[in-house]
DNA sequence: AAAGTAGCCTGGAAGC
DNA sequence: TGCTTCCAGGCTACTT
């Protein structure tokens, strides 16, 4: 499941195979993908030049010259990859460009939550979704993160996970962050100290900038934009640990639903309040 | 304001 | 073996 790190480094990926290529043809496989008329993402595609690929929050953006963007969410299971070639497209291939070079982009989405569209500047600005999104975690400092949170009463996870408190951050990353912050998932903004929050998410930038390091997390879907597998799985300390030992204690990880999540944690390292 | 839940999907794993 | 059930999870919408 793509969160920051890994939309971050299909983007690098990608932004070096694609920059500067044009689209020439588009082929929707699967029409629910696309979150807006077919045949205008179609028409308003084709033909354009792919000036520049980069990410907010989790979402994959193609800038198509100057008014004109792609955006990629991957949700689960997505993935765009860059071929050198045509794509031959199998059962998940959910949308084909086809390039002017002879190459080819896919989108291939095994459980369809994926969401790709085609805006205009300001249809990109007004869209709630993106209006909304909190600051890039990597782009300003923990204290001016954990500033944003200080005082609410709502679990510390969920908030972690709202994406208009600080964008890019899924599952994967807040178990790990509030693990190494020593903070229970299940703790109240409001139970901790400021000194605290900023722990947190400078646990949080570190985690993020660690699994950018490694190529992102591979855990069932993933791949980077030519195929391969990222390395960070290898370093979770919490997320998916549960029944197994905490390193820093010894204790049996628990796990339990937060925010509408699963959730591991050590219950003897990670307090609910200060 | 916060929190719970259903729904969107599919396939791999676990259970019987 | 083969069937059924469970689970993963980003995000929205709706209810409590």
């Amino acid at each position: 499941m793509p969160e920051l790190p890994e939309v971050e480094v299909i983007s690098r990926g990608l932004a070096e195979s694609l920059e500067g290529k044009t689209i020439e043809s588009v082929k929707i496989l699967n029409h629910s993908s696309v979150k807006m008329p077919w045949y205008l993402f179609s028409s308003r595609v084709a033909g354009e030049k792919i000036t520049r690929v980069h990410r907010r929050a989790k979402l994959l953006i193609m800038d198509l010259g100057e008014d004109l963007h792609i955006t990629f969410h991957l949700k689960m299971t997505g993935r765009v990859l860059a071929h050198e070639g045509p794509t031959t497209p199998e059962t998940h291939t959910r949308i084909v460009f086809g390039l002017t070079d002879g190459s080819s982009i896919e989108f291939h989405d095994t459980r369809k939550f994926g969401e790709v569209r085609a805006l205009n500047n300001d249809e990109l600005q007004e869209w709630d979704f993106y209006k909304n999104l909190g600051p890039e975690p990597l782009e300003v400092t923990a204290e001016e993160l954990a500033g944003r949170i200080v005082g609410r009463k709502a679990q510390i996870k969920g908030l972690l996970l709202n994406q208009s408190v600080v964008a890019g951050c899924g599952n994967i990353y807040a178990d790990e962050s509030l693990f190494r912050a020593g903070i229970h998932p299940k703790a109240k903004a409001s139970d901790l100290s400021k000194e605290s929050l900023v722990k947190l998410f400078f646990e949080l930038q570190a985690v993020l900038k660690l699994a950018i390091q490694e190529n992102g997390s591979s855990i069932r879907d993933y791949v980077d934009a030519g195929g391969d597998a990222g390395g960070f799985q290898n370093s979770f300390k919490a997320y998916g640990k549960k029944g197994e030992k905490c390193p820093d204690c010894g204790k049996v990880f628990e796990g339990a639903t937060v925010a509408g999540r699963s959730s591991t944690f050590c219950s003897d390292c990670q307090k609910m309040k200060d």
